[in-house]
DNA sequence: AAGACGAAAGTGGTTGA
DNA sequence: TCAACAACTTTCGTCTT
């Protein structure tokens, strides 16, 4: 037994919790653990626990390893300033004089106030513990949460906070980097965990989106299928019909125009009803924020499209 | 009674002049 | 900047199971 088995690691998720299936995929964009064989989303907010570097020989191991922690986005010096310490002991341990303590405490001020030095660092400061907050609420991983502060960097640096509240452009940094990396989250979910209203939220979203210079492919259906899935307990035989169900409709050309979501949740509708696993458009329109109308009216167009009969 | 259906009016976003 | 337009939502009465 290696050394890393006998250490174990610790929580490792081995075994899905519904069907007790070992076939699990680690998505780490996403940061989700899902079960290949019914579909659930095991971890939702895994956290990519390896180095960001590889090794192959232990020799490398040694050469690439560095003292402290990774530089990060996360923090408004990026984690690389200096800590005075709190203890009023020199290097050996032993107590320091009176005159020496006064002056320490001084530093330690001064350090403290020189860190957040203008308006740009201040905001900063505000706004990266609230991607992280909000990035947790949302069940995004570190590596995304690092992007979403990079792109945030990015926006700040263009002086596109002026007259704009620091929570709109967390929002809309944090909406833009689920659109890059495909996340499939609906605007509704980004609003309601931000306490930013839709407006504000699609305004910064494309004020940012057009001074970065971002290019996004247009969000597919597909994109929302598994998290929909999920939400509504569906087993993958479901997952895998509605996927077979876009496709055929993209081949039509049914899909140009159509809200991505009201596509995928009427997909699903459909795929749900021919594998038995019968879910109202009452309970899909809840998780996937579009009306039951408008499942109605897609999964029709689908139905007499694709020749389906429904049970 | 729950779920599905469809009509009608209203809303917000996109496009093109 | 404004009007036209398609997609989508809200609301509500009716039908089906």
């Amino acid at each position: 037994m290696s050394i890393v088995e006998e250490q174990g690691e610790v929580e490792h998720i081995s075994k899905c919790s519904e069907c007790s299936s070992r076939n699990l995929e680690t998505d780490e964009t996403r940061g989700e653990i899902v079960c290949l064989d019914c579909g659930l989303v095991i971890e939702e907010n895994a956290i990519d626990q390896g180095a960001e570097w590889r090794v192959f020989s232990p020799e490398q191991g040694d050469q690439r390893a560095r003292t402290g922690a990774p530089s990060t986005q996360l923090l408004h010096d990026k984690g690389l300033s200096t800590d005075i310490d709190w203890q009023n002991k020199d290097y050996s341990g032993r107590s320091i004089s009176h005159s020496s303590r006064l002056q320490y405490h001084r530093m330690r001020k001064w350090q403290r106030r020189a860190r957040i030095t203008n308006t740009h660092d201040r905001n900063l400061a505000q706004a990266l513990p609230e991607i992280s907050r909000i990035g947790n609420n949302l069940g995004m991983s570190k590596n995304v949460q690092q992007e979403v502060a990079a792109v945030y960097r990015k926006a700040l640096e263009k002086r596109l906070a002026r007259g704009r509240s620091i929570d709109a452009l967390v929002a809309a940094s944090i909406y833009l980097v689920c659109n890059m990396n495909k996340l499939g989250r609906t605007l509704d979910e980004v609003s309601k965990s931000t306490r930013v209203g839709r407006k504000e939220l699609t305004r910064c979203y494309k004020i940012i989106k057009k001074e970065l210079g971002i290019r996004l492919r247009v969000n597919h259906p597909t994109d929302f299928v598994s998290g929909f899935c999920s939400k509504l307990g569906l087993p993958a035989v479901t997952l895998s019909r509605t996927l077979e169900i876009i496709e055929s409709a993209e081949r039509l050309e049914l899909i140009d125009g159509k809200s991505p979501t009201g596509l995928a949740a009427a997909a699903i509708y459909i795929a749900a009803n021919q594998t038995d696993h019968i879910r109202t458009q009452r309970e899909i329109a809840d998780i996937s924020s579009v009306t039951e109308v408008t499942i109605r009216n897609r999964y029709k167009e689908l139905a007499t499209s694709l020749v389906i009969k429904m049970k």
